[in-house]
DNA sequence: GATGAATGAGAGTTCATTCAT
DNA sequence: GATGAATGAACTCTCATTCAT
C-alpha cells in the first residue's frame, strides 16, 4: 500500500519525532533527513497531516495485530494480558519513536483525523482488555468484585505510566523486567484470593 | 506576588489551553483575549515561556499545599489517598485547562525550564503517594505484598488514565462518583484480604 | 547647564556605547544602568538623539579646548602638533567610549543632527591642523613643497588609524608611547632636511 | 559560486547602505527593492548577517587581488603601492556602497563573524603594505629611518581619510586627481632626501 | 518523480515614545 | 521628578504549501 518513498517519509517523520520532539516535525526537516526537496514530500503525502494519519494507521494495525495475537489461544486471560503487556513494550523498544505520537494528544487536538485516530486505537485496545478482564473474571481467575471497567483503567493506566517513565528516564531500565514486575503487581492485585 | 494583570494573562493563557489547545497559544491570542496590544504582555511577563512557568509554579504550588493537607491528619492512609484523589479532581474541575497543561508534556519537550518543572511536580507527587503507600503496609491497610514502587506506579497511573478520559469525554461525567468509584476498586485490590 | 541626571545619563550612555556597541544603547538599556524608569529618561532629554546630540556637544567642547590650549603658547607648531595629539589621546584613555561614539558615522548617518555634528567637530580639528602645519611651513620647521590640505588628511588619518588600533586591540598598548612614535616618523618626514 | 539571485540581493543590500545607510537594510528593504517577499530571501541565504558575509567576502575577494596584482611586477615599491592606491579607489568608485560596509564596523561590533571579516581584509592590506614598505626601504627608494610599522599606519590611515571625505562630500570630488596628489604628498615625504 | 523559487500568514520580540497618575 | 502601563511600528525568521519547469 505504502510506496518506498512513503515508508521513507514515514520512518524519517518517526526519526525526528523522537530525536527532536513532535514540534520539531516540519517538511522541511523531514525532507533534509531524506535528502530530498521539501516539495518532493507532497508527491507522496498529500499534506503534513496525512504523514501523521499515515504513522498512526501503521501503528493501529500493528497494536491491533498484537492485542489479537496475544489474546488468542488458550492461555488464561491474566496470562493473554501479560503477553499484550509484554508485546507492546517490545513494539516500543523496536520504535521508541512511535512513543511520542501516542503521547502527542495535546498536540493533535486540533486536527479532528489524528484526534479520532488516537482515540480509536485507544478505545480499541481497551475494549480488547475489558474483554480478557471480564472473561478472567468468569473463568474464576480474576477477582469478581471489581468492576471491570475501573479494572481496565487500572491496568491501561499503569500500563501508560510506565511507559511513560521509560520514554522519560531516556528508554534506559530495563524494560522486560519492569513490565514482568508491574504485571506481577497488578496480577497479585487482581487474583482471587486463595485463602 | 503576582500583579492583576499577571493573573489576568495567566487566566487568559489557561483560557486559551483549554478552549483552543496550547498549540493556539501565541502571545497574539493572549493579548487578544485580555484587550491589550502585544507587546504589552512583555511588560508583565519576560517572554512566553515565563508565562507558562508561571502557570507550573502555581500549579505546584495548588498541587504541593493538596497533597501535603490531605497526607497529613489522623485518617488512615488509605482514607488519605482517597482524599488527595478527590481533591486533585476538585481542583481540576475548578480549573480544567490545567489538565491541558500537564498533557502538553510532549509540546514542552525541547523547553527544559517546562520540562524540569513539570517532572519535580510529578516527582513530588508520586513520593507522597509513595510515603503513604508504605505507611499503609506498615499499619497493615494495605497488602504487605505488593512493591510500594509498582503500586505507586498503578495508583498515579490510573488516576492519570481517569483524568484523560474526563478531558476526552469533554469533561462531562461526575467525577466525584468516577473518582470514588475507581479509587474503590483500587482500594478493595489492595486491600489486606479478610478472610 | 547639564543637571546631575543628565550627566548621569550621558555617563550611562557612553558605558553602554563603549561596553557594547551603540547599536545596544536603547532607552531601555540607559535606564536600567541608572536604576531608573524608561520614561524618566524623557523628563531629561527630549529623545534618544537629544542624549547623543549632548554627548557630541560634550566633545565638541572638550576636542576644542583641547585643540586651541595647545596650539597656543611659544612653542614650535611642530611641537604644538605633538602636544595636541597626545592631549587627545589622554582624553580618549580618561573616557574610551567617546571613541565609539566619533566612529559611529555610519550609525548616525540618518540623523542630519548628530551628522552635522560630527562634521563639525572635525572640521575643525582639521582646520587648527591645517592652521598649525601652515604656521609650520613658514617658520621653516615643516616642509614647504607639501601641500598643506594633503598633509592635514596625512596627520588626521594616522592619527584616527592609530585610534582605531588602539581600539581593537582591546586598549591594551601603551599609547602614550606609541603616539610619541607615530608622531615621530611623521615628524621625520615632515622636516625639513637638514643636510 | 553565486546564484543570479543572491547576487541581486547583495546588489540591492549595497545600494540599500549605500543610498540609507546600513541601520536601514533590513530584509522588507531587500526584497521590496528586488520585488519578491521578504521569506524568498531566506532561499538565498541563510539570514541577514550571510548577506552581508557574502559582501564582505566579495570585498575581501576583490581587494586582495587587487593588492596582490599591483604589488607583483618589476615597478618600483612606491609605484606599487600608487597602484593600489589608485585601484582602490576606482573600486570604491565603481561601487561606493562597498565604502559603507567597510566603515560600519561599529554597527558589525556585536556579531563576531562580520567582525572577524573586516579584521581580516584590514589586517592583510596592511600586510602587503609593510612588505611594499620594507622593500622599498631595502631598495634604498623609502626613506630607512622610518619605522615600516608606523609607515604603514601613515599609509593606510592617509588613505581611508581619504575615502572619509569622498565619501563626506558625496563622492563629487575627482578622486584620480585627489589620489595621486595625496600619494604623491606621501611619496615625496617619504623618498630618500636626494640632496 | 523531483526541484528551485516563491509566498501568505503568522510567530515572538524589541524599540522609542506617550500618558495618566 | 518619576513610574507603570501601554502602544504602533518594525524586525527577523519559520512554516506549510504551490507552481512552473
Amino acid at each position: 500500500m505504502s510506496s518506498e518513498r512513503q515508508r521513507e517519509i514515514m520512518a524519517a517523520s518517526l526519526e525526528i519525532i523522537s530525536a527532536e520532539g513532535i514540534q520539531n516535525l516540519t517538511i522541511k526537516n523531514i525532507s533534509g533527513r531524506i535528502g530530498i526537496s521539501e516539495p518532493a514530500i507532497y508527491r507522496h503525502y498529500e499534506n503534513k497531516i496525512s504523514i501523521l494519519i499515515a504513522i498512526l494507521d501503521e501503528f493501529r494495525t500493528m497494536s491491533s495485530k498484537l492485542f489479537s495475537d496475544h489474546s488468542a489461544g488458550d492461555t488464561s486471560p491474566v496470562e493473554k494480558l501479560k503477553n499484550i503487556f509484554k508485546g507492546l513494550f517490545k513494539a516500543f523498544e523496536k520504535n521508541p519513536s512511535m512513543v511520542s505520537v501516542i503521547f502527542s494528544e495535546e498536540v493533535f487536538r486540533n486536527e479532528p483525523l489524528l484526534r479520532q485516530r488516537i482515540s480509536e486505537i485507544m478505545e480499541h485496545n481497551s475494549s480488547v482488555i475489558r474483554t480478557l478482564v471480564a472473561e478472567g473474571q468468569k473463568s474464576g481467575d480474576i477477582n469478581k468484585t471489581i468492576d471491570p471497567g475501573y479494572l481496565t483503567i487500572i491496568i491501561t493506566g499503569s500500563l501508560r505510566m510506565l511507559v511513560r517513565k521509560w520514554q522519560e528516564g531516556d528508554k534506559q531500565f530495563n524494560q522486560a523486567v519492569e513490565v514482568e514486575n508491574l504485571f506481577g503487581a497488578i496480577a497479585s492485585m487482581i487474583a482471587v484470593s486463595k485463602s
